[in-house]
RNA sequence: GGAUAGGUGGGUGAGUGGCUGAAACCACCGGUUUGCUAAACCGACGUACGGGGUAACCCGUACCGCGGGUUCGAAUCCCGCCCUAUCCGCCA
């Protein structure tokens, strides 16, 4: 969530930055309610600090009093501290309401965009950062998309998902599951070489963990929940390793921190059905490969380029067609403050696929979550966090099923040989 | 699942009602000494919120797992919850 400070010091750029969310003059009146709840909040605060300040001070004098014999006089000021104290009862019931209002209205505001971030209402408002200048692949007109690759070859199969769990829970087979390992040895390899620590978290979170990356309190219904346990699957590898600075005051020397992880992703996905969702376009589980970066706010904004050209070599080692896009104002997650997305071209359904969303969420996380850094003068302010998926694997498979399809079988790219052991799957 | 023990500052750990935001030690940081390193010595060393100051900084309040209670006053007493460790059982 925003920081009020930031909201106060540079509400006109806030405003600004939510006008490009399209938010309307309705919307931005909770700017105003904020300030001045938090107007509210600081006098009640001091009132509340005055009350206990005082009150304290006639303890003290009691227990001098007691000390001294003088049982009358401390009674005397025992009555004044009950009254003290009722005071200051009120004020912090008043405190916990003013709280929990102001946290409450700041959950409803989404981040503020950075100002390279285009104006848009839709995802047709997007500017396309990188085209890709190349021809797409010709495929004769009986290609196929990658659901009948699936059954041609034996790689995954749905329905048999559907039969152990439910639809949307591929079940990879023979040199389909191959491949799948072989893209995630393949991509935590470059993150490694690339300065990621290697990170294999747990797949199961708490509360504490799901709140600090934002998925609570208003995004649960996108998580499984192991009820009994209160335990949630992670929707993506950034909550388990965003977490783990939560809390952490870390020294500036040790910024940026790079760390990726391989995890399964469990999404309920309250979206659409139809052409789009069919095959792998949408599914409940998929592996990706994460990159995530804690970093000093003056570098992020490069950091970010960084991570961008990062999984842009994923994708030019790939061989497979790509564009970038610099998502607008309207399509942008909520903690985001600038995303680029990454689309593959996938040539038998003739449309491009989200693969890849990198981000800047700028202490949009890290406040929420409290994680800080301390400079050289020993000033503590919030980090800045980043992720992106380095990749998403689902989708990827999809692309290269369908785009290297022919007469003689799927050809795998060149890079993939080492991890896959085969070249072709015929 | 059963039985015990325990949760205090970056770490170890003292602290059973006021003089404890918290001893001591270690680590970290600054300095002295030194050919360099080490050792030794000296000093500083939690976080959040609020108030004051251009600022270094100063003042107030809260925080000893979390929440509530007793009391003029709670790290300390009482109640509830959460978590961790160890042993037993079960199990990859």
């Amino acid at each position: 969530m925003l920081q009020v400070k930031v909201i106060r010091e540079e509400k006109q750029r806030i405003v600004n930055g939510l006008r490009k969310r399209n938010w309307s003059a309705q919307q931005l009146k909770v700017i105003d309610r904020i300030l001045k709840t938090d107007d509210e909040r600081r006098a009640t605060q001091k009132e509340l600090d005055d009350a206990l300040a005082e009150s304290n001070r006639l303890s003290k004098q009691i227990g001098a009093l007691m000390g001294q014999g003088k049982k009358d006089e401390a009674e005397a000021l025992k009555n004044q501290v009950t009254v003290l104290k009722t005071k200051s009862k009120e004020l912090e019931e008043h405190m916990d309401q003013l709280k929990n209002l102001l946290d409450e209205m700041l959950y409803t505001v989404p981040n503020c965009p950075h100002k390279s971030v285009p104006k848009g209402k839709t995802p047709e408002d997007n500017k396309v950062a990188k085209d890709w200048k190349k021809p797409f692949p010709a495929l004769p007109d009986d290609a196929l998309p990658h659901w009948e690759l699936a059954k041609k070859y034996n790689l995954f199969d749905l329905e048999l998902g559907v039969k152990l769990t439910g639809a949307g829970f591929p079940v990879y087979r023979g040199k389909g599951a191959r491949l799948q390992r072989a893209l995630i040895q393949f991509f935590l390899d470059e993150a490694v070489k690339a300065g990621y620590e290697e990170i294999l978290p747990p797949h199961l979170v708490n509360e504490d963990t799901a709140r600090g990356t934002g998925q609570l309190p208003d995004k649960e219904a996108q998580m499984y929940k192991c009820e009994l346990d209160n335990l949630y699957l992670i929707p993506t590898a950034e909550v388990p390793v965003t977490n783990i600075l939560r809390d952490e005051i870390v020294p500036v020397k040790d910024l940026p921190i790079k760390m990726t992880a391989y995890t399964p992703c469990f999404r309920r996905e309250a979206g659409s059905y139809g052409a789009h969702v069919r095959g792998l376009n949408r599914v409940h589980q998929f592996d990706k490969v994460e990159i995530v970066q804690i970093e000093h706010p003056e570098r992020s904004y490069q950091t970010l380029q960084a991570m961008v050209r990062h999984v842009e070599k994923l994708m030019n080692k790939l061989e497979l067609p790509f564009r970038i896009l610099l998502l607008c104002g309207g399509d942008m997650g909520f903690a985001s403050a600038k995303t680029y997305d990454f689309e593959v071209w996938s040539a038998a359904q003739k449309r491009w696929l989200e693969v890849s969303s990198v981000s800047c969420f700028e202490s949009f996380q890290s406040n929420r979550m409290k994680l800080r850094f301390r400079d050289a003068d020993g000033k503590i302010e919030l980090a800045h966090t980043l992720n992106g998926s380095a990749l998403a694997l689902a989708r990827i498979v999809a692309a290269i099923l369908e785009n290297n399809q022919t007469p003689e079988g799927i050809l795998i790219p060149k890079v993939l040989w080492k991890y896959t052991g085969f070249k072709r799957i015929d």
